[in-house]
RNA sequence: GCCACUGUGGCUCAGGGGUAGAGCAAUUCGCUCGUAAUGAAUAGGUCGAGGGUUCGAUUCCCUCCAGUGGCUCCA
């Protein structure tokens, strides 16, 4: 007999050698049905885990993440068994869970189309009717070979021969007579993957290298019952409704038009305005922290951008203008703001006293992104940023640091976005340091310190290998849009390479010369982008203080239409941005479309305001607030403005 | 850049080898109205652009441009 601890703690003696599956039986039947997979001592393991010595024993059901991904991977596995029943000479690649239920990639003369789809997903109910088992077994690497090759899988065959050098045996699924190179967990049956939908289909480059040959991937979920399954599909449709890109063009946030250009957005009258107060915000705040503010120029020569060595490690990413081989001069539009806000460091001789330097600049970028890469407002061509550059001593380096992730959180806090981000401690990748510049030495530096400050703030961070700046590590603070896809919003970003590209020095108390550390950072990212994340946020009902019209004054008959205009002037008086609606049509459709549009407040006149000299109110989300003086509401607004109420 | 889909009046969409429709919006007129749609009339489109096939193309084919979903990329 040997003992398990479950997860609350108590102890189950059960005879060695039985199967996880058969101790979650025993423990209760209900219990089997919803198990996914099981964690033995903390580690992810099949149910078909021979148990035979004592450990923490726990069950993992679909409610939990490591549940989940063993459903849905199993869900992959009936997809490609589908796949492989209509068409028996395509050739699988890999089939993982993704965050939401998973995909597999085939090579395939051509691309699934969506009739397709559809006819896969009804093979994929017989196999789900026929509620296959999933048996486990292993072979040695050259058994693995032998079989892959003779199943004509190449794919298979290339991800085998890697596993092959370590010595361990090759695990497989079968199911059926589908057999899959696997290392699992799975389901026991295919019967358990009640509700499943494929999503779409997409090429996707055999192991994500634009070298390689592009397959055809299809995206699917599934749930254990329909009606989750119902929900989650729900869920999808919802978040189409508060998509930036559908949303903020219906609203006239932005516009793009085809004679200008891919990832070139127009920001309409009322985008802009948001953009105005987002940015009047971030730079009084950087002000009362301490920053300098400058204006540096949006384009330079080629040879700035050769110091900086982004001539060489970004050249491809940017606008060049001239031709090298034929002019003197070629320039090139800023891809960053970097070595140019040096200069202002480098405009005279610096000591330790100038630091540290806290420079700040509203910056307008120009990116020359893949024709593919462009999305609504998220990812442009040009695009203005929250940019700062901190010059310091290395001493000062961890409270400056700390200082932009205060300032990052607090602008995120007022913006309401703080509760949706995560935080990535992007570092260099080793294997690959042809994007990269500088020693070993110098990057373990970087990174130890800024490991070390990231735990000294008690921030909680993924690693993002492969992730960093090719000058230096960053925090990247990151975000996902309503669909899902993860952008980074902020970056902070230790840099302890370029100052002396710039030869910037300071000299220090002893009277020696130093490169001093510099920290590049945003406070809000990028605005465009912001603003994207931010109609989705709010679904277009932005907060009082950045609504782009904040009142709409709504008489009811022409003979209110004075009074009107006059509490529309002490509002102006105000800086409440506001308009008066004076067509001549009912109330009930002057609120109805303030309400589309989004307006926080309505103010309804007629003759009884006229007569008590006060106003109507309603709000966009509470409806009719009754009758009010102008001073009451005037306090109202004031005071939602002020605490920037969300 | 790669794979796929899409492009018809300001918006949402229908149509389809014989040169175009609907609703909403807009404009004008009437109604002067109390918290999510007043009625009528009018105007508005080289059917994304260029080329080809055809007696004839918005419709079929090619190229380009733009949008969307992915992949890759993202200092």
């Amino acid at each position: 007999m040997i003992k398990l601890t479950l997860k609350d703690g108590s102890i189950r003696e059960v005879e060695s050698g039985l199967s996880a599956a058969e101790i979650v039986k025993g423990i209760g039947a209900g219990l089997y049905k919803a198990a996914c997979c099981v964690k033995i001592n903390g580690e992810v393991r099949d149910l078909r885990t021979i148990i035979n010595e004592d450990c923490e024993f726990e069950v993992m059901t679909f409610d939990s993440d490591e549940g989940k991904k063993a459903f849905w991977h199993t869900a992959s596995h009936i997809l490609a068994q589908a796949v492989k029943h209509l068409y028996p000479n395509v050739k699988l690649g890999i089939g993982p869970a993704i965050d939401n239920g998973f995909y597999y990639d085939f090579d395939t003369e051509n691309p699934f189309t969506m009739e397709e789809l559809a006819a896969i997903e009804n093979e994929m109910k017989k196999i789900v009717k026929d509620a296959m088992p999933l048996e486990q077994f292993e072979l040695s690497p050259e058994e693995a070979l032998k079989l892959l090759n003779e199943q004509n899988e190449p794919y298979k065959v290339e991800l085998c021969e890697e596993h092959a050098g370590k010595g361990e045996p090759i695990s497989f699924y079968k199911q059926g007579e589908f057999t899959d190179l696997c290392a699992g967990p799975h389901l026991m049956t295919t019967g358990t993957v009640k509700a499943f939908k494929l999503l779409s289909c997409t090429g996707a480059y055999w192991r994500g290298s634009e070298k390689n040959k592009m397959l055809s991937r299809i995206y699917g979920t599934a749930y254990p019952k329909v009606s989750q399954l119902e929900e989650h599909l729900k869920r999808l449709e919802e978040a189409k409704l508060r998509d930036h890109n559908k949303l903020g063009r219906e609203l006239e946030l932005f516009t793009t038009v085809d004679i200008i250009g891919q990832g070139l957005p127009i920001l309409l009258p009322k985008g802009a305005k948001i953009i105005q107060i987002l940015q009047r915000f971030v730079e009084d705040e950087e002000a009362k922290r301490g920053y300098l503010l400058t204006k540096t120029p949006l384009m330079a020569k080629s040879d700035l951008y050769k110091i900086s060595g982004h001539w060489f490690h970004y050249k491809e990413g940017m606008f060049v203008m001239g031709d090298e081989e034929k002019d003197d001069e070629v320039f090139a539009l800023r891809p960053m703001t970097c070595p140019f806000q040096y200069q202002v460091f480098l405009n005279r001789q610096r000591s330790y006293r100038d630091l540290p330097m806290r420079l700040g600049e509203t910056s307008t970028l120009f990116r020359n992104e893949d024709s593919g890469e462009m999305h609504g407002l998220i990812r442009v061509r040009q695009f203005t940023i929250s940019e700062g550059h901190l010059i310091c001593t290395p001493e000062q380096l961890e409270d400056e640091f700390r200082g932009c992730v205060e300032l990052a959180n607090y602008i995120l806090e007022t913006l309401g976005l703080l509760e949706d981000v995560t935080y990535r401690f992007s570092k260099w990748d080793p294997d690959n340091r042809e994007k990269y510049i500088g020693t070993d030495e110098q990057w373990d530096e970087a990174q130890g310190m800024m490991e070390k400050i990231l735990d000294h703030l008690g921030i909680k961070y993924s690693i993002g290998i492969g992730e960093a700046a090719f000058y230096g590590p960053k925090l990247d603070i990151q975000i996902k849009n309503v669909h899902g896809k993860e952008d980074t919003l902020i970056t902070i970003q230790i840099d302890q390479m370029l100052a002396e590209k710039f030869g910037m020095e300071y000299v220090d108390a002893d009277g020696t010369k130093k490169n001093p550390y510099i920290i590049h950072r945003t406070s809000l990212g990028c605005y465009e982008r912001t603003l994207a994340l931010l109609i989705e946020k709010y679904a277009g009902a932005f907060p009082l203080w950045l609504a782009p019209e904040q009142v709409k004054l709504i008489p009811i008959a022409d003979r209110h239409l004075d009074y009107t205009n006059e509490v529309a002037e002490k509002l102006k008086a105000m800086n409440i941005r506001c308009s008066v609606d004076d067509r001549a049509e009912k109330v009930g459709y002057k609120i109805r479309q303030a309400q589309l549009e989004k307006i926080p407040y309505m103010i309804i006149i007629g003759d009884s305001e006229v007569q008590e000299k006060t106003v109507a109110v309603r709000s966009r989300r509470d409806g009719d607030l009754g009758t009010m003086s102008f001073g009451e509401l005037a306090e109202r607004l004031t005071e939602e403005i002020a605490t920037k109420k969300r």
